[in-house]
Order: structure tokens, then C-alpha cells, then sequence
DNA sequence: ATACAACTGTTGTATGTACAATATATAAAA
DNA sequence: TTTTATATATTGTACATACAACAGTTGTAT
């Protein structure tokens, strides 16, 4: 099914304006299924991915602007993120004592135990959303989509 | 710039891991630039999404499903965001006398001269964002996100 | 040592998003 | 015709996002 028939597009669009639109449509279907996907641990898409990156730590803390630099989404309130994980206790923070302006944030036991529960959910949700393209054609477009993001 | 580096992911990913953190990244990406953009005429890009779906109408009146189910972010609250166009008087609103449940949704003169205005900034944007890719790299692109989009 | 700049994170506030509950109008069924 | 179902939109509420202003800490230059 085409983007134009999705979105009942009727005038023809340039290749950039379809690949723009495209982008735009599938990357906020993507973020839809994930949320749907974590919902039921009570998690959004971008604590997931703090609790992600936080695991690529591999037990050395990380600082809010470490956490922030590596998110796909920038824009989120890192603090106020962190709070609701640290609240969930899936994340720990203290203050880092050699320059007090830094935190240290950790993921707690209970975090990497909830991730383990998340992953085979999110590796089905993976698979099934490339189920359509081959190993060869995903290549291709990862490497478009390199292309893309300048 | 690999999206490892951009993100800082060390470890190797699967092509098909890779095609969602590139799309859910892309998406992201794209929707802050198209914000950025839209910003100094005071609109959002869904408002933005929906005046331009209300100018696709050439003229006929468009009710909220309507606009609802060709916008690319469904989850909006429709009848809010149509309140803030209204308060703008970039678009009109109407109550449909034949079925009084729906509402006749049209763009205004001011939301059409705006998007005169607008139209040149996202033209800049999308030939900007897609400047590294040939139209063929472009068509085959589109093509394989085609395949992505279910 | 003091002043200034840069770094790191927090807070405030307006707005947007997600989603369920509700309201109202029309259509269909009994 | 009354009841029930469906269609369409609105409202409520909790939470997230965007972004600017602020505050405390450390580094640097004089």
C-alpha cells in the first residue's frame, strides 16, 4: 500500500516530498507500535530508550547529558525522564562527587530485569516491521537512509 | 554519519534494528527541522499537515474523520488542533445541516496566503534533506520504504 | 584571589499527545 | 415508535514535549 493511499493523496509529489513524507509517517507509525508495545510495562518509547543506552553503559554511570546526546529523541525533558524512572526504580542517580555539577546514573537490577522482559517484544515488533524486505534490500536502505541523515 | 556514530552505539546491530533506529530517528529529526521552519508563522507541523490536507479539498469541506485519517500523525487531538486553527482564523468551521454530527472544515484566504508563504521554507527543507541522494537513489528509496510501510 | 565564562542540570510554563469517557445525532432494528 | 446501535465529535485528565530562564559548580584569566 502506497503512502498516497494511506494518506489519500491525490496530487502527484515530487520523490523528495514522498521520501519527506514517507520519513515522517513511518517514523511516527514506528514510535505508535513501540508505545503500544511498552504500555504494558508501563514505559514510553523514550524511557525505553534511556533504559537502553543505560544498559550500553555496562555498569559505568552515565550523565543526563550522555543520556541525552545518545537519544533518538533530543528534545525530551531528560530530568523530569529520569525522575519518573528513578520513581519506577529502574534507574538510580546520585550526584557525582568529584564535580558536583554531574550525576551519576545507573539502571538498577530491576531495570535490566524489565528489559529482558521487553526485548523479545520489541525484536518481534522489529522483525515483523522488516518482515516485507530482505536481508539484501535492508542493507540497501540502511544505506539510504545513511545517505539521508547528514 | 553512520547513525552508530550519531548515537554513539558501539555495539553491532541487526539491518533490521538498524532500519528502525535510522526511521524512528529520521522521523524525529525531520518533524524538529519541519517545526523549526514552521515556527516564525506560529504553527505546528500538524497544523501545518492540516492545512495543507484543507487546501487538497480544493475548496469542498472536509469533516474532522476526514482530516483525521490523512493526517500523518492519527493520534492528534483533531477538534483541538482545529480550535487553535480556527482561533487563528486560518481555517473556518461549520456545523453540517444535512447530518449535524459532522463539520464542514475549510481552509480560509488568510490559511491559503499563509501557506504561500510557508510553501517555499518546506520546499527548502525537503530539497535540503534529501541534497545527498540522486533521484534515482531517491525512487529507490521510496520504493523500498513502500515495502516498509504495510 | 576575584571575576567572568562555561558546564551541567533544574524549573517554569505553554502547548501537544494519548487515550478513555462522554455527548449528541442519525440509522437500523424490534 | 421506541429501543438499540453506529457515527461523529468533544471533553477530561494524565503525561510528554518544547524551549527559555534560572541556579549552582567548576574552570580560566587577570
Amino acid at each position: 500500500m502506497s503512502i498516497e493511499t494511506i494518506l489519500k493523496i491525490k496530487s502527484p509529489i515530487s520523490q523528495a516530498k514522498r521520501t519527506v513524507v514517507q520519513i515522517l509517517y513511518a517514523g511516527e507509525f514506528f514510535r505508535d507500535q513501540l508505545n503500544g508495545r511498552l504500555k504494558p510495562f508501563n514505559l514510553t518509547s523514550q524511557q525505553y530508550n534511556v533504559l537502553r543506552i543505560l544498559r550500553g553503559q555496562k555498569g559505568n554511570p552515565a550523565t543526563l547529558s550522555i543520556i541525552q546526546e545518545r537519544m533518538i529523541n533530543k528534545n525530551s525533558n531528560t530530568t523530569r525522564l529520569i525522575d519518573k524512572l528513578v520513581d519506577k526504580k529502574l534507574v538510580s542517580r546520585k550526584v557525582d562527587l568529584e564535580n558536583r555539577r554531574k550525576l551519576k546514573i545507573t539502571i538498577t537490577k530491576k531495570g535490566l530485569k524489565t528489559l529482558l522482559n521487553i526485548d523479545p517484544k520489541v525484536d518481534d515488533f522489529e522483525s515483523k516491521a522488516t518482515y516485507n524486505l530482505t536481508n539484501k534490500e535492508l542493507k540497501n536502505l540502511n544505506k539510504l537512509l545513511d545517505k539521508l541523515i547528514f
